[in-house]
DNA sequence: TATGTTAAATGACACCGTGTCATAAGTCAA
DNA sequence: TTGACTTATGACACGGTGTCATTTAACATA
């Protein structure tokens, strides 16, 4: 987290800052930019970085809780619109990030994020869906919204486990995306076979029982 | 790739290089660390590192292969002795993979590799299951041993995708049990609920129909 | 053995980025 | 105005990278 420095800022300068480090994050990936292009970029001292921000880790994941906040929103609301439906809403999320990537300056950004994956980067999308791990209140947020009828579980412990699932493989699915350059077209006929395969379960014995 | 000169090498010191470059990689993620200790663990000069690779990532992600590789054939051996049952192999493997992070140097050297994920690690990963992407002898030859009456798929071109779903759980599983230090059982355990949903489907409607 | 040719080894060096620190400049209350 | 505290600033020490000119080794050929 940003030092407490960085928050007592006008707005503006803040904005300035911001905006320059994500132009950095979009234009290399995380481990290849610096920050001496950052301050560049904002006009600001070298010093007056390390006044706000304990390094560029610091900066790069508040830039991701940033847009993962406000995309969770966005997925709660999808949620409570589908009356519950949770593969639904993975697909509806699914197709609106793809959307989103067309944007030129986010895109690019994510498209560093995601393919310079880190353990970290991979956590904070399965906040997207579930909250802030270990924080009981977030995931009972989803969970609360989620229709269980429609989804072929015993117990609600499983039901973390089935986000889980999801996040990993919708995950996965925006990475290949971005790394292999599909067209919209192909990654979300690719989506929909993994989620059709999800619902229907990979073994056949249950279908024959 | 490293170059032709590291190849040329006599067995002992190419051995010393690896050697040298996988205890580095175990004492710090790889964006930490350097090549000075390396070539100082090898006891080789800075300039010689550069004769035989391009750079750390060169030796990292060689070093990564070698040990895909030498799972890759152990899977294979797997699924031939369960007669081609791929979620059992895919425990199977599981298994073994926990039991092999039990040895001080390759954990490490792997809990660094696997927490800093890089979209090449999760790659190499997913190698490990289906050989190297578009190469079609490789994934024909897990698809050759697989026995597909065990599996609830209409084509063979799905197939491809539940490998997919399958190595992105199996990896997200490697990586909670090494980032949340949890220990054998409870990863175990994890892995068996999140194998058992995606057997049996995640929506309920399958079990009605 | 002498000679030429190619491959490999070596370490000094220029370059770049990081994080720190001493100092200067503000802010605000008494 | 003074003092206490917060913020700004940029020079600097440190460490790592990749290159390159030079030396050394390997080996073929006459």
């Amino acid at each position: 987290m940003p030092k407490s420095t960085f928050f007592n800022l006008h707005d503006s300068k803040r904005a300035k800052l911001l905006q320059a480090a994500e132009k950095e994050f979009a234009r290399v990936p995380l481990s290849q930019a610096s920050i001496a292009n950052i301050v560049k970029l904002a006009c600001v001292p070298r010093g007056s970085f390390y006044q706000y921000f304990h390094d560029k880790e610091d900066v790069f994941y508040y830039l991701l809780k940033l847009h993962t906040d406000k995309r969770r929103v966005y997925f709660l609301n999808v949620l409570k619109e589908s009356n519950g439906d949770l593969m639904d809403s993975m697909d509806q999320v699914f197709r609106t990030m793809l959307i989103e990537l067309t944007e030129e300056e986010h895109l690019k950004f994510l498209k560093n994020a995601v393919l310079n994956v880190t353990h970290e980067i991979e956590d904070s999308f399965t906040e997207l869906f579930l909250g802030k791990q270990h924080e009981v209140d977030a995931v009972n947020q989803v969970r609360d919204l989620v229709d269980f009828d429609k989804l072929n579980i015993d117990s609600k412990q499983e039901f973390f486990h089935v986000m889980q699932i999801l996040t990993s493989v919708t995950f996965r699915n925006i990475v290949d995306k971005l790394s292999r350059n599909l067209s919209h077209e192909e990654a979300i006929e690719n989506f929909r076979i993994e989620m059709d395969l999800l619902r229907k379960g990979l073994s056949k014995a249950n279908s024959e029982g």
